[in-house]
RNA sequence: GGUCCCGUAGCUCAGAUGGAUAGAGCGUUGGUCUCCUAAACCGAAGGUCGCGCGUUCGAAUCGCGCCGGGAUCACCA
């Protein structure tokens, strides 16, 4: 309805139907009006006050109104002029035809399309340490990038979910000399992460009186790096058992990777990266290292190859964005990795440029802040970090305690089902809900409150659609499958005006989001929505009301916010669930 | 020190092309369950948008300068 008061203004005034498009905006409160037009751009342009021009569109358009066969005269019920804006009230049965219309039309995928049809976007995410725990920090990059990722999907692009394994470096040498020291294969075994963080630890603390040890693990490193058989086995052991670990949990929470190369992948691949640079001139000698200078881009040099001949994790990133573009073609190279990278993405990135990538801008660092702990508390009693599992475990419970309470009648399994759906949910919404730039800062206390701006208040609001559609009696239910613009036409109350509202713009957040690389702004829509039902339950009746019509018209907007929410928490990765 | 980011209610955050009276949630406080699930709803209190100057008809938003906090600045990733 929007496209129709956009084509009446600029048939009306000199601005073009995607200039007025623009410019129309939603005034501040719902009683000055459904859309508004500022008329101070306008103004500059035809150097008139802006009130005035107000006051004369205001005329000329409300001529429209007395004609009813004019589809504008469907579309609006009255237009004011406040000021400089001009306030279109829309007519609000049509309103709730169209938007009812629309959502039914789209099912279970609202605001989906097929604008990257052809398009592959390669989604580099998670990437945890072999070797090392998975704690909440993997957290933020693990849920942040799969929501990108589904975000993508949902808009018809061919996704590929990366998960960049550092399972490569010297700490791989220190390693495998901790382990023939001090490794006991029975602990391996039972809690394979916990036993390698043990003696790398250890390593550390007698490295300190033993200083050889460091020269040992260099050794065994280039062992390893040149395929000695011994190394090689061991380096295998660890990966193997660490990604068992993690597999763990990418089932718990329900993400799975299309393609798992980590550096040791694009380690092979350095020495063309070598010959590349230096065949194209861009390789310089500085104190014995090999670099690329960058000071065109005000970057410091980005080095290559180390003093001692050997490769660095940006030779290995140059190499992996040359080696992706080959075989995938990329549209987006897309990169969830924390702020504090921000400086060496900017360096691979100004490489790529040099060696003449096309449209080197396809390469996008998705950068997030840090994981912080609002107080002492948030910790174990092992040490200073928390793992993402305890984290999920935690969640979990506190959401089984609210479960057996409310629900005495379910079954054990039902209660787990719910509760584990509830609590990794609501971890996984504080990680999207703000924008991702943001500090996350954790307390137990806030993670474990379920009320208001969470994950449970969203899946709880989807839970009372469902009851009200399991407890709508036959009449009702046979009415509502007709899906009639009449009775849709009865929902013009200011409650549900407000709902159907928020439905509208439910896909336009999902572009918003993909093109910022935002879940927050799908999610924030999405909360607003379920304030407004939440709202709009309390002040109507849905199922106690006589008229069939008029129950049948609040069920359908019930179950069009039913599947918005559902659609939107999917693809934030959290799974709704039909009672709690 | 150079570059970049941040500073909005007691706390956590929105305010993504400069527009109407700066909004949510938590917390505080007062109400609402014989009635479609109270993980809910309705009301109240709470702000010199870090400070100053500037651009503009109009600035939380843009520019400059301060103050405070953070990230980063090659042989780790």
């Amino acid at each position: 309805m929007k496209d129709i008061i956009a084509e009446a203004l600029s048939e009306a005034i000199e601005l073009s139907y995607d200039d007025v498009q623009t410019l129309l905006t939603q005034p501040p409160q719902p009683n000055m009006g459904d859309i508004a037009f500022p008329c101070f751009q306008l103004a500059k342009k035809i150097r008139k006050a802006p009130v005035l021009i107000a006051g004369e569109l205001n005329d000329k358009l409300n001529l429209r109104l007395t004609d009813s066969a004019d589809p504008f005269s469907r579309a609006v019920e009255r237009i004011e002029a406040v000021g400089a804006y001009l306030n279109f009230f829309l007519r609000r049965d049509t309103f709730a035809e169209e938007v009812l219309r629309a959502s039914i039309a789209a099912g279970d995928r609202p605001g989906a399309s097929d604008e990257g049809k052809g398009k592959t976007i390669i989604v580099e995410y998670s990437s945890p340490n072999i070797a090392k725990p998975f704690h909440v920090g993997h957290g933020f990059s693990t849920f942040l990038g799969e929501a990108i990722a589904n975000l993508y999907e949902y808009a018809g692009y061919n996704v590929q979910r990366f998960n960049h394994l550092g399972d490569y470096g010297t700490q791989f040498g220190k390693l495998i000399v901790a382990w023939r020291r001090w490794g006991d294969v029975e602990a391996l075994n039972k809690a394979p992460i916990q036993e390698l963080t043990r003696i790398y630890i250890k390593f550390h603390d007698e490295a300190k009186i033993e200083p050889e040890l460091e020269d040992e693990a260099r050794r065994a490193f280039t062992r390893l790096e040149q395929g000695s058989e011994e190394e090689m086995k061991l380096w295998q052991t660890f990966r193997e058992v660490s990604l068992e670990e993690f597999d763990d949990t990418y089932d718990r929470v329900n993400i799975h990777f299309d393609n798992m190369n980590g550096e040791s992948f694009y380690a092979k691949m350095t020495p063309e990266v070598v010959t590349l640079l230096s065949e194209k001139g861009l390789l310089i000698e500085s104190e014995g290292a090999q670099v690329v200078d960058l000071e065109d881009y005000g970057l410091n040099p980005c080095l290559i190859l180390k003093n001692d001949g050997s490769t660095i994790y940006a030779t290995r990133d140059i190499a992996a964005v040359l080696y992706r573009d080959r075989i995938w073609n990329f549209h987006r190279n897309i990169y969830v990795v924390g702020i504090p990278q921000i400086n060496h993405f900017n360096q691979i990135f100004a490489v790529m440029e040099k060696l003449g990538m096309p449209d080197p801008e396809r390469n996008v660092h998705v950068a997030f802040g840090t994981v912080r702990f609002a107080d002492g508390v948030f910790s174990t009693r092992k040490g200073n970090i928390v793992l993402l599992d305890e984290l999920l475990d935690a969640g979990v419970a506190h959401a089984r305690a609210i479960v057996e309470e409310s629900h005495p009648d379910l079954d054990d399994a039902e209660i787990e089902e719910i509760s584990e759906r509830i609590g990794v949910g609501a971890v996984r919404y504080t990680y999207l809900a703000s924008g991702r730039e943001r500090d996350i800062l954790f307390s137990w206390e806030d993670i474990l409150d379920y009320e208001g701006d969470t994950a449970p208040y969203l899946l709880y609001t989807v839970t009372r659609c469902a009851s009200l559609l399991r407890k709508a009696d036959s009449a009702v239910l046979k009415r509502l499958e007709k899906h009639s613009d009449e009775d849709a036409a009865l929902l013009i109350g200011d409650d549900e005006q407000k709902v159907l509202k928020e439905i509208v713009q439910f896909p336009e957040s999902l572009s918003a989001a993909r093109k910022h690389y935002e879940p927050s702004m799908m999610i924030r829509r999405l909360m607003q929505l379920a304030r407004a039902f939440n709202t709009f339950y309390h002040s109507t009746p849905i199922l106690r009301v006589d008229d069939t019509a008029l129950s049948a018209a609040r069920l359908a907007l019930a179950q069009a916010v039913e599947r918005t929410l559902k659609a939107g928490l999917r693809i934030a990765g959290i799974e709704p669930v039909d009672r709690m």
